[in-house]
DNA sequence: TTTCTGACA
DNA sequence: TGTCAGGA
């Protein structure tokens, strides 16, 4: 089967004007042409626009999707897996400012959502024991990732963007809220992280803002009303559920 | 109806 | 980054 641009829009839900863009400007789903110029979409091309908004769902910027989309998913689990492997390596022989380049560089070079998804988080529950070293090695890994996602926040607000408060609630983990904040960096917002999580919070404060809280556990009835009491008073209230 | 480019927010 | 205008 082949569709034209307007029937392919309508099948999987994208703006014929956006798959042009995509098109020209990240090079994503180049059909045949007829012989007017016309495009030929067929449905490898519908399999391939699924995995695009697949990616997109996950927070990868669509400018970054193209090389996702080549690289075959198996080499790319081993990848992480080894990634993570040379990180816990790194930590655990004491080379810290090694491990920092390494977590600057996969930074740079891989999908920021995906970096936390597949190393960064799993790493840190492989540190979860409550034993000194376990503890005194997950402190040392938190402090880089801290860093480096105040670095790429910094860098955020080089670029105008909308601002929005990032904080923990009632979070045990304080890290979770950086890690959150590293994911949805370099995506063209800026944010402010509270670094800890007061049990208390007071987004009222801040009424323009937007407020994304990180939170793991049950939402009780208590806590839900604290929600909808917020959204009252704040330009929008997003929830992360961990 | 489709193509493309340039421009805007 | 998505969308639109405007000419072909």
């Amino acid at each position: 089967m082949s569709y034209s641009i307007g029937e392919f829009a309508q099948l999987c839900g994208i703006n014929a004007t956006t798959l042009r863009a995509w098109q020209r400007r990240y090079g994503l789903l180049k059909p045949l042409r007829t012989e007017g110029g016309h495009r030929q979409y067929n449905d490898d091309d519908v399999t391939q626009a699924l995995k695009i908004l697949d990616w997109i769902k996950k927070g990868v910027p669509v400018s970054q999707i193209k090389p996702l989309l080549e690289r075959p998913t198996q080499r790319q689990t081993n990848n992480w897996q080894a990634l993570q492997e040379t990180m816990l390596q790194r930590l655990q022989e004491g080379k810290i400012e090694s491990l920092r380049q390494l977590i600057f560089n996969s930074g740079r070079d891989y999908p920021r959502p995906e970096l936390v998804a597949n190393v960064l988080r799993p790493l840190r529950s492989r540190l979860a024991a409550n034993t000194a070293s376990m503890m005194t090695l997950r402190e040392v890994l938190d402090g880089i990732i801290i860093g480096y996602t105040a670095f790429c926040l910094d860098g955020d607000r080089k670029a105008p963007g909308e601002n929005y408060v990032l904080a923990g609630w009632q979070l045990a983990d304080t890290c979770e809220v950086w890690l959150e904040a590293l994911k949805r960096s370099g995506q063209g917002s800026r944010a402010d992280v509270l670094p800890a999580s007061p049990a208390i919070l007071a987004p009222a404060l801040f009424p323009q803002r937007h407020w994304v809280l990180v939170t793991t556990g049950k939402l009780t009835q208590a806590r839900q009303k604290d929600l909808e009491k917020w959204r009252d008073q704040v330009a929008s209230l997003d929830v992360i559920l961990l």
